[in-house]
DNA sequence: CGAAGGCTTGATAGACCTCAAACACAGTGG
DNA sequence: CCACTGTGTTTGAGGTCTATCAAGCCTTCG
């Protein structure tokens, strides 16, 4: 498992080195998912869960309207489908948003783990509770913020979150958020999300492009999005970038 | 430990029998809360787990222009502050709503008892994943439903979540349900909150006094919140109410 | 190079908010 | 028993944020 996202796994979580080695250990060897594949299906029963090694993905709660919420984003080290192993059917759905590696960890083997190791039944359970807190915080973003303030947080998150994940590229990240995406997220549409990222762009906070997002100004747009990253509680305590490096080259043109 | 309320306590959750002694053995004896009382506030890390055995509460966060969100509501049975097990500083408020009797589970008693059942730490955890299903389906309900729809959705999870806690009277209950409560939960202001109650009302699917709840077309109104239990899992196991009883008169007048 | 998908922009409409005031109702004190 | 007070409900008028509809443009990719 050569993959810089799986720090994570190793390092993160509060596991011993032991408990992370038989983490790893335990995980069958990965398979790929292009973009748009579905990892984890709404309504079905999962006998194993899957953890995200590389890529992105998204979950999503489809009405019977048709129209789609995203309820949060998959990064590099969390699981897809952690509740399989308590809670079934699984009551959403998981889709790679580019090409995804995924590692499984049958139910069986993920049992017998975590009665070998019960530090690790900790762990997991933590990881959902982190989960839980991330979905309070959106759930406050979406029904208490305006467009503007609302994705100026959604981009802090994903910033936070990539950096803990250790896949920030100077002071931005090179994720496929389209600006439909952005809107599922956010529950506004997309002509409306079009036009406030075209404002947080004039107002030299943040560029969003179809493959890479740049933020010039962490503090701007921080504070734009009255983000306080608490809530992420472990899975984001790295350093948060300082005052205001114009380190941008390599995402802006 | 006499209460209705804490059936969930010995029958849900998938307890053993062993288990759920050991578990209400554990408990201190309870403390009272008035109406509007914090029992468990942000930014505080506990040291002990305080559940709710009888009595209504809410989970706020609250801005910094002063406007609070209500996340959730807890019932009897369910616990107030459970992840601060496993992580602190606890991220948002519980308060009472009504005179409300709250049991303590000190973490190192929480702990020990955990190892010698690992069964309950796994209904723990998925008391867990429930309120986390909750927090998902509300912000689906916030993001994407009207408020019509939405206000309907979130007095047909009370009735079932309610229902499941044995505490349903004929085909309603008896919350203290303000306006301004149910605008804090849905994001939409009291003024809005009144004029879409009446017309709920008009309509003859539910009627909302302060002190009570009384559903006249139960299939009318989950029809109305494009309601689907699913997501509240064994949470509400119980009968769904029968096709349409007019059995309100207990609650009307 | 043409197709497809995503981005951008304009005009119009509607759901919900804001402000403001009147109205019910339960509990309190005289 | 009745004013009194406070909290919560109800109603009206006007404003705004965001959605909807529609069309043109750009970029990517086979």
């Amino acid at each position: 498992m050569p993959h810089a996202a799986l720090l994570r796994l190793t390092s993160g979580f509060d596991m011993t080195s032991a408990e992370s080695v038989a983490y790893a250990e335990a995980l069958g060897t990965p398979r790929t998912f292009a973009a748009g594949e579905e990892i984890a299906r709404e309504g079905e029963s999962a006998d194993r869960c899957a953890v995200l090694l590389e890529g992105f993905a998204k979950r999503t709660r489809v009405q019977a309207d048709g129209n789609a919420q995203i309820l949060s984003f998959v990064l590099p080290g969390d699981m897809c489908d952690l509740q399989t192993l308590l809670l079934n059917p699984f009551d959403h759905t998981v889709s790679a948003l580019m090409p995804t590696r995924i590692a499984y960890l049958p139910h069986a083997v993920f049992r017998r783990l975590i009665v070998q190791h019960p530090g690790l039944a900790l762990s997991f359970w933590r990881e959902s509770l982190i989960d839980a807190a991330i979905f309070r915080e959106w759930m406050v973003n979406i029904a208490t913020r305006d467009a503007y303030t609302r994705l100026s947080h959604l981009l802090c998150e994903i910033y936070v979150r990539m950096d803990a994940a250790g896949l920030i590229d100077k002071l931005g990240y090179g994720l496929p958020l389209s600006q439909q995406l952005l809107a599922d997220a956010t529950g506004l549409t997309v002509v409306h999300v079009n036009r406030t990222l075209k404002r947080l762009k004039n107002e030299g906070l943040v560029t969003v492009r179809p493959r890479a997002v740049a933020i010039h100004d962490w503090n701007g747009l921080s504070a734009a999005g009255g983000f306080n990253p608490a809530y992420l509680h472990s899975k984001a305590v790295r350093k948060v970038p300082a005052a205001a490096p114009a380190a941008d080259q390599g995402l802006m043109h």
